[in-house]
DNA sequence: GCGACAG
DNA sequence: ATCTTGTCGC
């Protein structure tokens, strides 16, 4: 069977009702946690869990992560009851050597719009941004803007977001900001995080 | 050749 | 990512 792929563009706020984060941890054993969270916006309250647990058949080389953590993100989302309209992903988007970081290679993959949100830079030169939450400097690489680095968190440590899948630098920008909370780490991959590292014990 | 390098 | 203790602060 093959599942119909349609793209909605999120550029109007009150179409999406369905979020989510993707994040993958590793345990002593070696074996990789992939889970996946279901949010409702605006309200970001957790609708869906679900979880893979896969070994490893890829190291960790920058710039080819997605094909080390691919397969378990794949196996975790294929378990969903429902379709997320944004999935927000723990790295890279098009701030990549070859444009097609994590967020971008699973959004296409899974046939979804995605953001990458990771804490490190993985190429590309900047100015650090302004101190308030929302203050922001463009990631530029090779004369082209990839990205933004976002400061999610009056004087914290600010987070580098570009677009995954279907979606320009400015949307991606804002959309991170509307799912952050309290935290520096926008709400589903930080839930996603905290929930791959429960799956451990 | 040297240094950098998401998770 | 993971290996690891305490510590400062809301």
């Amino acid at each position: 069977m093959r599942e119909e792929v349609t793209f909605l563009f999120p550029y109007r706020e009150e179409d999406i009702t369905l979020v989510a984060g993707i994040d993958v941890s590793y345990d002593q054993d070696g074996f990789s946690i992939g889970v996946v969270v279901v949010l409702a916006f605006p309200s970001l309250e957790i609708l869906e869990v679900a979880v893979e647990k896969l070994r490893p058949t890829f190291p960790y080389i920058p710039g080819f992560l997605s094909f080390r953590e691919g397969p378990v993100i794949e196996k975790a989302f294929s378990k969903l009851c429902r379709r997320p309209q944004i999935v927000f992903f723990d790295g890279q988007g098009i701030a990549h050597p070859r444009g097609v970081g994590l967020a971008t290679h699973m959004g296409v993959a899974l046939g979804v719009v995605s953001i990458g949100v990771a804490k490190k830079p993985l190429v590309g030169s900047f100015l650090p941004p302004g101190e308030k939450r929302g203050d922001f400097s463009p990631v530029e690489y090779k004369g082209r803007v990839v990205g933004v680095v976002l400061r999610t968190q009056e004087a914290v440590k600010p987070v580098f977001v570009s677009p995954g899948n279907c979606i320009g630098i400015v949307e991606a920008k804002d959309w991170t900001l509307k799912v952050t909370g309290k935290y520096r780490v926008p709400e589903p991959t930080r839930l996603a995080h905290i929930l791959s590292e429960r799956e451990k014990r």
